[in-house]
DNA sequence: TCCGCAAGGAAAACTGTTTTCAGTTTTCGA
DNA sequence: TCGAAAACTGAAAACAGTTTTCCTTGCGGA
């Protein structure tokens, strides 16, 4: 049994819950998975190994993982609620490609320690924080700019329409 | 007519769009409210002064403004959409208090330059970011200490509970 | 004056999430 | 080993914020 395992287990039993195979396996899922998750794209992942298991029951569970501490909720502001892995994971921010969707992780430890001043100057506790950059990878714009060379001297007809990140 | 009213006019015309009388009133309630409005919050003031305004208007009005550079979309992460005045105003980030729901806006050049630097590490455009701060701000944390001291050495039955922010 | 495009409001549709409901499974003490 | 109590589960309904649809209204130019 893994060490996050046993974390979600002492969770469970701490809140008077049980076992079952249904968070087992969500659990498992979840842990394989080192992804930026939604609900609904562990609902898939899960699906597919058991198809009978249902969104709710995905949906409480992420809520226990959370709780437990082996999650953490992030809101992009897209509307959609995402889970990232929380155990003995470092504290990261988040660049966001609006192109592809593609996200960037990376920490700073000059930028903790700025906002940790300012909520000092204002004498806030801080509990969590949140950054983000929105704008577009390298990988994107590079894209662009072939888009853009070939808008000026084309050759084919099919110009690539950027995707839109979901 | 003010620079704001100036800036709303000439979107609409570019878009080919008419000016209408509720635009204008929903435009100027905006304008003399210095908040992070909810479209509901704008909707509720645009409705005290003409109840045949329409919420969906005021959903649609939010939008132009936003693409007339006037108001600024920002989610706080709780579901619901605030916007804030954009136009002439610095950027600058918020922390929110999660016991009063109060806001505090602030701004840091350190903390741009290195968000800037960090993007430019990973050849990342920007062409937004966010930075959210959560915690309890100087008013609850002393209200908090004196329900502790109330706790401690009781006098009054009613120990008060902490209004969850919305 | 007539035409056509855009606007506006009500209501329906949609999306992600939470709650309810009713049947099922597990736990645990007797 | 039994049986009651508590927790679990999935489906469906409920929800909240937001967007779309639909249809009437009305302005502005020919």
């Amino acid at each position: 049994m893994t060490e996050e395992q046993e974390v979600f287990l002492k969770h469970i039993q701490k809140k008077g819950l049980k076992r079952t195979t249904q968070r087992d396996l969500i659990l498992d899922i979840f842990l394989r998975t080192e992804e930026h998750l939604s609900s609904e794209d562990l609902y898939r992942l899960v699906k597919r190994e058991d198809r009978s298991i249902g969104q709710t029951t995905v949906y409480r569970t992420l809520k226990l993982l959370t709780e437990a501490g082996l999650a953490r909720e992030v809101r992009f502001g897209d509307g959609i609620t995402h889970y990232e892995h929380n155990y003995k994971h470092q504290h990261h921010d988040h660049m966001i490609c609006s192109k592809c969707g593609r996200i960037i992780e990376f920490f700073s430890a000059e930028l903790e320690a700025i906002q940790d001043a300012m909520a000092a100057k204002h004498r806030f506790q801080v509990t969590q924080h949140l950054l983000r950059i929105i704008g577009v990878c390298a990988e994107c714009r590079r894209a662009m700019k072939e888009a853009d060379k070939e808008k000026a001297a084309p050759r084919g007809s099919a110009r690539q329409t950027t995707a839109r990140a979901r």
